[in-house]
DNA sequence: ATAATAGTGTCTTTCAGACAGTATAGT
DNA sequence: ACTATACTGTCTGAAAGACACTATTAT
């Protein structure tokens, strides 16, 4: 730190000028962190010969209290002053839905102005990707309930116009989240404009139904970037158990993306990704596969 | 917004709920934001002949006040409560430095309980990349000085562990920001852990020399993360002017990358993404270039 | 036997790396 | 003529996409 012999404008040294500091003179924003927890789980199988379907699920949890009572939301909270940001993701996820000891990576900071109707919040916001067969989620203290929603997510408009020296590539979002009882809808607007050699993208929620705040908006940029993600990194093996077998792997990949993929090239991609056990899946109606786990010493992983 | 007849556990509407909210009755942590200016700029010529090398830059401002008087620190400072993160990046980057109207992306949020003196903070950092022949800095109200460092990044040691069943990767960078008259040092430790599926990636400043808080930290994430996106987006056209030759262009891809690239592979890699025009460098004791532009219309780009 | 999935071989096209070669201004 | 840079052609091998083929289990 400082050498504390300097004194600044006012004549203070540093010693003196912290300790006369006092934040609580200026107005400040309250802080949250909002947590979202993605898996991919089995639905239900059409026939005992058919594998069964997965689906990418997310967390929300049913505000029991002012503003957006009954709604769902992603679970977080405030910030307490003596706790770092991933502690206070992880210590709400335990409190609202007892999930506990995950990895997580920061995903965004959303600060527009009128984004909480109690105060000015800054909301903080990280993601996990957990493998479903590990957890049991139940409602925590703070919540009325937690569920699993299933994500929909479709571009359901897109357009493109080409501007004096840039271009604008205009996208609504259609996010449909459902499970046995509750259907909950967002329509997010994304707006990429390129204007010279300056890229600009804004989100804006244009509708939100059963969602609280502006967790819409939220949720919609967490799965592009999943989907952007699972291209490049091995974040897909988050989803994983131990062991699993390459069709597992790829129905993982393809719900993401949202697509079908090849099999033989699919498992080209991913073979120097994974290591072969001596198991086998059993009482599939069909032929065993084998159980593949993931390799750790996989080196040309990239990050953000 | 929740239904206005619905009433909480105390038996208050939203409304009555909204207006006995209270921000101030708890404990909240201050916010700040941070700019990371970054821009490519030409070193002196060799001789007449020889093409001016290229270095890459970032722009600090010498602290006027206490904590950490008289050190270099990211342009940035608290954020309001009527504007945006965005709004007040912008804002405390010209009060700062005079840079106004320039594009930028948000980088992280880093909330470390002990990161600044005074108080708790937590610090919302964004990038920018500018075209250095547009700017004039100088400094603003709120700061002594405002200086371009070039940036020396050097991996200075590389441990790779097996574990169990994963392993750990422990990287030390040295960082070192230099101009005519100061020389700053940091020394940041990136520690991987690659645990069963998860991923955790750690980083410690262990060595501070001039820069202020924990800044030195933030700038190594900030070009690490520089590296890597300049491998697959089109980041690298926000350093270049209008017009500019494809070795400017492969220049600036060398400099921030830190390795040489060979002529021919860079111009098919980048063909797609630039437009010939019709003019020529002069007078540069060589054979002229060739000027092309940004195409806008370059469509594979990838967002994080 | 049949349904459904498991798993492999290979063709083609595309792209990245390496390197050798030709072209052209200013002095 | 010489220097330093501008620019192009092509070989190679790796990776991505498409598709056809064989194998194996539960019922």
């Amino acid at each position: 730190m400082g050498d504390s012999v300097l004194t600044n404008k006012q004549g203070l040294t540093e010693k003196e000028f912290l300790s006369l500091y006092n934040a609580e003179q200026y107005e400040r924003p309250s802080v949250t962190v909002d947590m979202l927890v993605f898996t991919v789980m089995n639905e239900i199988k059409e026939s005992y010969r058919k594998l069964p379907e997965k689906a990418l699920k997310i967390l929300l949890v049913k505000r029991g209290n002012h503003p957006f009572m009954g709604y769902w939301a992603l679970p977080g909270g405030f910030v307490d002053m003596n706790e770092s940001l991933e502690e206070a993701a992880l210590r709400e996820l335990k409190e609202e839905t007892s999930i506990d000891n995950i990895y997580m990576e920061q995903l965004y900071t959303w600060g527009d102005v009128g984004r909480d109707p109690r105060t000015r919040v800054i909301g903080c916001s990280y993601m996990s990707l957990v493998d479903s067969s590990k957890l049991c989620v139940q409602a925590g203290d703070d919540a009325d309930d937690a569920k699993w929603f299933k994500i929909n997510y479709n571009v359901i408009e897109q357009k493109n116009t080409v501007l004096g020296k840039g271009c604008k590539v205009q996208n609504r979002v259609r996010l449909i989240l459902s499970n046995d009882s509750e259907e909950l809808t967002a329509l997010v607007k994304v707006d990429k404009t390129f204007d010279g050699n300056i890229v600009r993208v804004s989100r804006e929620l244009t509708e939100s139904d059963g969602i609280a705040f502006d967790h819409g908006k939220i949720i919609e940029y967490a799965v592009s970037r999943l989907r952007n993600k699972i291209e490049y990194t091995d974040i897909a093996f988050s989803f994983m158990p131990e062991q699993f077998s390459l069709t597992e792997l790829q129905q993982v990949y393809e719900v993401i993306l949202g697509k079908k993929l090849l099999k033989a090239n699919f498992r080209r991609k991913v073979s120097e990704m994974v290591m072969v056990t001596d198991e086998y899946t059993k009482d599939a109606g069909h032929r065993p596969s084998r159980l593949y786990k993931y390799n750790p010493n996989w080196v040309e992983r990239h990050f953000d």
